[in-house]
DNA sequence: TGTACATCAGTGAACGCGCGTTCACTGATGTAC
DNA sequence: TGTACATCAGTGAACGCGCGTTCACTGATGTAC
């Protein structure tokens, strides 16, 4: 990527990095994060378990890289729809932006495609785990495709202020949001609305809280983008 | 509770179990529940490990007693959410019931005091864990009283069903619903977006998805409640 | 093009650890007559 | 009230396991002259 000619070796090295990674999210996928055991995935690639420190310096390093890969995979998705949309653009017309339907769309089918890596990255915290800067960054990069899209939906008719002083208290706590200085509050609201409740939905279904009762998370996800971007975000 | 006479060594064993549940909530606490030890809790004690097995036939056992004992605490808030308010209503009038923001409050006060215990019934599920059905009763104890409440709230004015067919697919899959038969579907609508939003407020403020964002979790969750009793489910 | 040297991937043995669980046993507590 | 027996809590040793990680080493791959 940043580098025009890798030699053999970087290239090789690389390889078996990538390879290490598909091992552990199969043991993830398998039994969860906790479960991942070097040993194991060394076994798997027929090498013997210290061979893999040649790649990683340690257990936490290889838990790092797979929680940042699925940062990043998630921001990839968000940024293919922003994407998608500027294409659908006409050249001369001002962008329409992301809607955000199709990032709700994207979102949830990123979980679904492998819940094991959506709890990795939204579920029971790692006890002592503190994400390195870089992630915290991909992140932001995600919050501010979202905040596009918010700024585009047009304000809803006669919306008032809710009660409870949130619109103020947003106001004064904008700095998540500094990539969009001029957004009014409610664009902020429908924001960590869209975060909330759709990963609510999402963290019941994958959790396995909607089993039994039959009926179908997909609607429900359905329902709630609906209501956020029709009623808009209460 | 249920038998009257219990001779002094059934008193005793009760007595070690809860201490043993006691030290496990500790080190849940602690390390959250995928580092829970038999071994360590038995030295907490002062005992050695295979005492333990006079009280619990292995550590599967212990878990599931804490996820019920779990469950048990979250549906006995909910009760006493309903007993206050059924006190607090005049005698003779018809009961008012327990409101949504009452057992709002108590969800996540519930929540707040212990986050591990939260997780360890709505986080990242333990993989091929099954929960034994009488779990499953007490959830849909819960249920009933969430229920309760929204049979309570008025339909709001000129509310008209959403799109997408949420409404025919809620009429048609009722059964977890199945101890208020009379309900129209808005009120399941409402009982479902009271557990799904602020479950997904509160994941997200207890993984830790906030701090860092400056905002107060609190307010967030209170924007959510007052958006479910005002302006309704969308 | 060939040789001398440095780099680096991977191995096998080993360390220390803690885990869940089984087993045969000791000693205290309760029960029956 | 006392004795004989059954029940049960708790112990210590042991088994087998897998883990993360370190270390000294071998052999292959790349680099410099």
């Amino acid at each position: 990527m940043t580098e025009a000619a890798k030699t053999p070796r970087e290239r090789y090295r690389q390889q078996v990095r990538e390879e290490v990674k598909e091992k552990a999210w199969q043991q993830i996928a398998g039994s969860g994060a906790s479960a991942l055991s070097l040993n194991a995935i060394a076994r798997q690639m027929g090498m013997s378990g210290p061979a893999l420190y040649r790649y990683f310096a340690n257990r936490d390093e290889l838990i790092t890289e797979l929680v940042r890969d699925a940062y990043r995979s998630l921001a990839d998705a968000f940024a293919a729809v922003r994407g998608a949309a500027a294409e659908a653009t006409e050249p001369g017309a001002e962008s329409a932006g992301p809607g955000l339907a199709a990032l709700a769309g994207a979102l949830r089918d990123w979980a679904v495609a492998d819940p094991h890596r959506y709890f990795l990255v939204y579920g029971t915290p790692v006890p002592g785990y503190r994400a390195p800067e870089d992630i915290t960054a991909i992140a932001a990069e995600m919050m501010s495709v979202l905040l596009d899209a918010c700024a585009a939906v047009p304000p809803v008719s006669g919306g008032a202020s809710p009660d409870g002083g949130i619109d103020e208290h947003l106001s004064a706590h904008r700095g998540w949001a500094a990539t969009h200085p001029d957004l009014p509050p409610s664009a902020l609201r429908l924001a960590l609305a869209f975060w909330s409740r759709l990963h609510g939905v999402l963290s019941l279904e994958l959790a396995g809280h909607f089993t039994g009762m039959g009926l179908d998370p997909a609607r429900l996800f359905d329902a709630e983008v609906r209501a956020l971007t029709e009623g808009r975000a209460g």
